[in-house]
DNA sequence: GAACCTTTTGCAATCGATTGCATTCAGGGA
DNA sequence: TCCCTGAATGCAATCGATTGCAAAAGGTTC
């Protein structure tokens, strides 16, 4: 009943079709070497016949793969991957994008510390090319891994002196939006949320400062509180640090602009707990726009990144790295204000 | 500066231990034959020159692969890629249980309605066993597909005549749970969302229904909203549906089952916008447990699906398929609930 | 009818690894 | 010294495709 059928090979219908299997070859790639009569015979056999050419045996002839290896990084310590929906659609993103291009897409996690292991699936041919997404605290390794010839994209930010290309968000125009809207809502007291010893959130943050001082406002310390991005690690932190926060949350702020759509959304929940209402006592706006934030209660008022557009660019900057060009590029997608509930508009409308 | 250094082949190792590459392929496997003294010397060598044996040949020779087609359907209509948070979670946990059993993970992308073209990548030789994610109403295809000995495995319902395994929640347990849950908080009218021509979506309904029947609670067709799981398209569907309704909801529904966490997210956003909140006016429930479900503001109580179990089950599952034993399974994992604020858990609680 | 194209097809090497079988070499026993 | 044995290694075929070059078939030209 279940007969696994073997495999149908080009000898196979080369042998129906009384030819050699060059003939065969030539036929089915269209060279016009081959007379028309035959190479139509030969694809109405190799369509009765159900034939595909094994990518296996054509890659290793052709010195080449279609394939790109998709790298996401986990946390060693907790061994758990990521989960960030930001980061999920981000990957959605780039498997629609890559195999738009006729790429496959071979997914694998790699130790954030080591992702410079990630470099053995071009080794081993698996791959022609990598994506990391996101660069972590990774710099150097990546730079070594370019310096050595991989074809390597990045999602992340541009760092002085990388040698691999990189793709990511403006984050220094997201924080400055995300500080005038602020701003043009009456809030001074603003109150950073995420880690800033990464690249990005870093970026995040200097936008944000620097449009406060052009406004005048004065910033210090206590207003910045850095979280790791895992809801769960977040929680923690920030409850013990409410805990130890003198006075009320209102006393020291009137708002709050997170590193991500998912800390706004957890710190949101704590402030509830403590009878804090937003957008009524606190204004929040994330970051990333996941596809979530629009459909919440309240809605979350975000900086939104092009995630297509990523997918989009990283693809066509691989397939330019592939082809030879090793020019380090580093482009900045434009980022852009999602103005919702969260930070007062008007409950019964949705964008 | 970029000088692309040429791969190292096992010609070059052997070259450099001055011996065959028969002898360098037996050492490296840990073949017996191999004196131990040339064992050391060839590893020695292979690692100074960080050599790596080429994937893509091997599988040739030995008329293996390694990798795993996960396939992704897309709808053929909107070309959007599945974005639901839960598959994108339970993608994350299949590769993660996959690569942990040595496994390369290929994904793809496919339109729902031709699931069965996912074969080319076994016939391609680009893969050796399928999973794919959600079996939608190709449940024929999928037969289909079984019977011709593809080794594949589903992410669904167990469905009457399958010829190929599955792995799914328990989806009418889920459905009891929900309903003793919203029967033990005084609830009897219940408006459940979601498409139940859907097999997953139906089970979940039969469970649900099945439970209030026990409880001698009456139902009639006016408590079941079939919409789809894309929370855009849902969102103008409930909107349509809500303005129809003849006076107001709370005149109708004390509490609404949703087939998914993302429907009943959107569903609270709508409610809310007309004055009615959750889990004061209504009492509330989805499906999933997404990872922002306990982040959520209100929190939101849910029926928890595993999602780790089902990444080492259906890896297991495919593992078995692979290996010659193509007899059907259908595994149904189980689920449980999760009372949080949504249905009237003291907001200051949080599980 | 021989020389010469043109068009169409086949032969055989090749990609990088694995492995059955042959071969080499050292040592032991007769 | 010769044969045998066993340990260690090499030869060469093989996986399924592609392609440079040779060659066959058919047609022209002088």
């Amino acid at each position: 009943m279940v007969a696994k059928n073997p495999t149908v090979k080009m000898r196979d219908v080369a042998r129906l079709a009384g030819v050699s299997t060059a003939t065969v070859s030539r036929a089915l790639a269209g060279n016009t070497l081959i007379a028309e009569e035959t190479r139509a015979r030969i694809t109405r056999i190799a369509e009765s016949l159900n034939y595909r050419v094994h990518i296996g045996a054509k890659n290793l002839r052709l010195q080449q793969s279609q394939s790109i290896g998709l790298v996401i990084p986990i946390d060693r310590e907790s061994k758990q991957q990521v989960t960030d929906p930001f980061f999920l659609e981000l990957m959605g993103s780039l498997i629609d994008a890559l195999t738009e291009s006729d790429f496959d897409v071979l997914v694998t996690r790699f130790d954030a510390q080591r992702l410079d292991e990630s470099q053995t699936l071009i080794q081993t041919g698996r791959a022609i090319g990598l994506i990391i997404i996101g660069q972590w605290r990774a710099h150097d390794q990546l730079n070594a891994m370019a310096s050595s010839g991989v074809p390597l994209m990045v999602w992340g930010a541009a760092v002085e002196g990388q040698k691999y290309s990189t793709v990511g968000s403006d984050n220094r125009l997201g924080g400055i939006l995300a500080a005038k809207h602020l701003l043009d809502l009456g809030c001074s007291r603003t109150l950073f949320l995420g880690d800033a010893s990464l690249y990005e959130v870093a970026h995040r943050r200097e936008g944000f400062l620097h449009q406060l001082q052009t406004a005048g406002v004065s910033i210090n310390e206590a207003q910045y509180l850095p979280v790791p991005f895992a809801p769960d690690l977040a929680k923690v932190e920030i409850t013990r640090w409410l805990e130890r926060l003198p006075g009320r949350f209102t006393d020291h702020f009137d708002s709050v602009f997170a590193a991500s759509d998912l800390l706004a959304i957890t710190l949101i929940q704590l402030l509830a707990s403590r009878g804090i209402s937003v957008p009524r006592d606190i204004k929040c706006i994330g970051f990333d726009d996941i596809q979530v934030a629009r459909h919440l209660n309240p809605s979350l008022s975000t900086i939104h990144q092009s995630i297509d557009l990523a997918g989009q660019q990283i693809a066509q900057g691989l397939s330019r790295l592939i082809s030879g060009d090793r020019t380090a590029t580093a482009i900045a997608l434009p980022t852009q204000l999602k103005v919702r509930a969260s930070s007062g508009l008007d409950a019964r409308i949705h964008v």
